[in-house]
DNA sequence: AGCACTCTCTACCAATTGGTAGAGAACTCG
DNA sequence: CGAGTTCTCTACCAATTGGTAGAGAGTGCT
């Protein structure tokens, strides 16, 4: 555990805490203590905390990116596309909450680091907007406009995977089970928002 | 313009901050600065920054639920009521948009404050749940877990009203004209993923 | 007038913040 | 061996943080 190389583990720390707590609400020194080391190693490795908050964002993004297009390369048509990014994105939300905690906080309204981010997904948003055109063109979804039903798509599975509190406060519990149950809810949700009259 | 309560416009001032650089980002300085005043007078009318934090809450709080439950008593049916509230939701994100961005500050994973949000607007979910299986019961919805589909109609009408970065990503202008384009783009996805098979 | 109350201020403070300077250990290569 | 390179450390530092103590101005009540 202790002799992964030590850029890395700062980057997994810190992926965790920023992803968790925010950005400004986590220090230096609260890494530097989870990592067993003083700050200016930290600072050794990564010139600022805005630096290492960067670089951060890029190691999620090609993570995210990766995730997505080995998915989008298995070449699925209509629902069953959605459906397997879907089950991606839940995966992600249980095995590496972080991830998406980190998306969170990096698309705040105003957030400077957001077009960082939104750099390296860009491509995959163009794709998935492709996708959607193409799946439209040929009948197997409801027709609309794609980039709008991209957001619509991006909310609400982005939402459902990582809105605890409000999960909490409907009373639905976070057991692995629960989850997957919203999992299914979800895509029956969404396979009603897609299907054209005619697809089942 | 300065002639208001000074414990208001504190709150006021602090709603716009927390809502849109988040809590541990805005200083009690910073808010001070902004209201033209030395920040031990903020903390004359708020023992604490958390103190202050949580009666902008409790505020805010109140302000959304008011606006729910009056267009909740209003009555109507089906997907009428959802379209009214997604215009409700779509107002609040134009004309007070820090509203809406501390519901997202205060429902990051993790929140110690959640709980705060959460009791305040139970009643204003169960009110919303209820209505939802009243609907399914009478056939004018297409029938599913209540919670659930509260979370998935949450998070679409939430993030498509507030993530703006996504949407600049998207290549989605923030003009008004855009806006009211994509509300009723998301009309018409929440129409298609909460009808039976009978409605249009 | 005199007292109490409300409000905003100045003056501090200890702790924490991100960051600089540079010492010293360990390893590599000639 | 000796010189560089890589890495982590100690020692600081100025600025900012949330918060305390208490002075003083204004208002209203008796």
């Amino acid at each position: 555990m202790t002799d992964r190389p030590t850029r890395e583990r700062i980057l997994a720390v810190a992926l965790g805490a920023y992803g968790t707590d925010g950005f400004s609400a986590t220090s230096l020194d609260a890494l530097a203590d989870q990592l067993g080391v003083r700050k200016q190693t930290i600072l050794y490795y990564f010139p600022s905390k805005q630096a290492l908050f960067d670089a951060v964002v890029d190691d999620a993004a090609a993570d995210l990116v990766k995730v997505f297009d080995e998915e989008a390369s298995r070449g699925l048509s209509g629902i069953q596309q959605i459906e397997a990014i879907v089950r991606h994105v839940f995966r992600l939300a249980v095995r590496r909450p972080e991830l998406l905690g980190l998306v969170r906080e990096v698309t705040r309204p105003g957030s400077v680091t957001a077009e960082r981010l939104a750099g390296h997904v860009a491509p995959t948003f163009d794709r998935a907007r492709d996708f959607l055109q193409r799946e439209m063109d040929a009948g197997r979804l409801r027709s609309s406009d794609p980039s709008m039903l991209l957001l619509s798509l991006y909310s609400t599975v982005v939402g459902v995977a990582t809105e605890l509190e409000v999960q909490r406060a409907l009373g639905l519990p976070p057991s692995l089970r629960a989850t997957v149950a919203r999992r299914q809810e979800l895509i029956r949700f969404l396979r009603a928002a897609l299907a054209t009259e005619s697809a089942s």
